[in-house]
DNA sequence: TGTACATCAGTGAACGCGCGTTCACTGATGTAC
DNA sequence: TGTACATCAGTGAACGCGCGTTCACTGATGTAC
């Protein structure tokens, strides 16, 4: 019984490694191809396998996907992370958040995908959601270290990353100005929703 | 010479009235469906008309949903106008444009739909790019109106309206919550980002 | 040691679908002379 | 008034595609006795 159960562990654990190639090579795609524009079969190609054996590992292409977004924030965590150690402000982190969405636009577009598709499968949509607090609870982690633990609220927090994310989608093809003006707009837009606000308050 | 040319306006008038006719048909699906589930033949369907006819009046897809978007910029402008009138405040703009994004999915589907694309067929780009200037244009012209010609700059009322954006798209579905609770807790994001930004100045 | 059986990764081929779009054609309307 | 021609809205049928996913099967590995 322990001998088989280890047995069992250890084919568990090659299933993970398999699935963790697979992702791999989804994500290896994502320096070439929007997400939309990312197949089955490409990342099937990818990862040297057969399109239909990605349906031994993950039931859907969404579930795929929602897997590759959790090593996304994970990569995301140890980012914010260096930051934090460096020392850097609250300013910092919020250029940070920022240029991390404009250089993985299709990791960007992938969490939006999911944020805009509140509906059809109930299993995936309860897989995001989870992803999606725990990404909040990861940022909350990570604000709190720079500005202090009671410096700010989780309601704060969310308010913080959501406007980004607004100003990232509404400006990351703004007409008229080249990719580094652009990411400087942004930038400048991002500061001052964290110093001002809209700047309107009545 | 005379006659020919309103001959040709009357035909002209025509052909917008039928573009006009197409357009309001695929508003009305935004009643029923997603924005990504709307095909040409369900418009065409509901238009009364053939799914190639559709291709007399619009070069693709995605240019018929661009003027059906800017008509839901005059909806909301008139919208935003009547608030205005009523000389309620900046704050009540606020709710204002997240309860239009609540309450018109689909449409909010389709702005995001044209954000998140920055590729692929450069007409449609430049379209939507001028859609999305004229939109911030009277964005500007409406907060104006409300908080006085020079309160506020160009700059803040873009990093307003962005805002609001990413805070509704990523609480729409926020998961925990009952649809009304959802509204209440977007609205208060909004107003704090309004009044104090992420409260995180330095 | 040998044999029968279970498990499961992996696969090629196909399913089934619906999409955006094009094409060749009809028929109505207006124009030229 | 009549005839030949141009214009254009509208259409049914089909194109061509690529997608996510399923299925029946193979072959390797381990298990039971």
């Amino acid at each position: 019984m322990g001998r088989m159960s280890s047995f069992e562990r250890l084919r568990e654990n090659e299933r993970e490694i398999r699935k963790e190639l697979i992702i791999t090579a989804a994500m290896e795609l994502f320096e070439k191809k929007n997400f939309w524009d990312i197949s089955m079969r490409d990342i099937a190609n990818t990862a040297g396998v057969s399109a239909s054996s990605l349906y031994r590992y993950f039931p859907s292409r969404d579930d795929l996907f929602i897997e590759a977004l959790l090593q996304d924030i994970n990569h995301i965590e140890v980012l914010l992370k260096e930051r934090m150690v460096r020392g850097e402000g609250i300013d910092a982190l919020a250029i940070a958040v920022v240029d991390y969405c404009l250089d993985n636009e299709p990791t960007f577009q992938m969490m939006c995908h999911f944020l805009m598709r509140g509906d059809e499968n109930p299993s995936v949509n309860d897989k995001f959601s989870s992803v999606q607090l725990h990404f909040l609870k990861m940022f909350e982690k990570v604000v709190k270290s720079i500005a202090g633990e009671d410096a700010v609220t989780e309601f704060h927090i969310q308010a913080f990353f959501a406007s980004l994310s607004g100003i990232v989608m509404t400006f990351r093809h703004f007409p008229g100005y080249t990719d580094e003006e652009r990411r400087a707009y942004i930038h400048k837009l991002a500061l001052l929703i964290m110093r001002e606000g809209g700047g309107l308050g009545q």
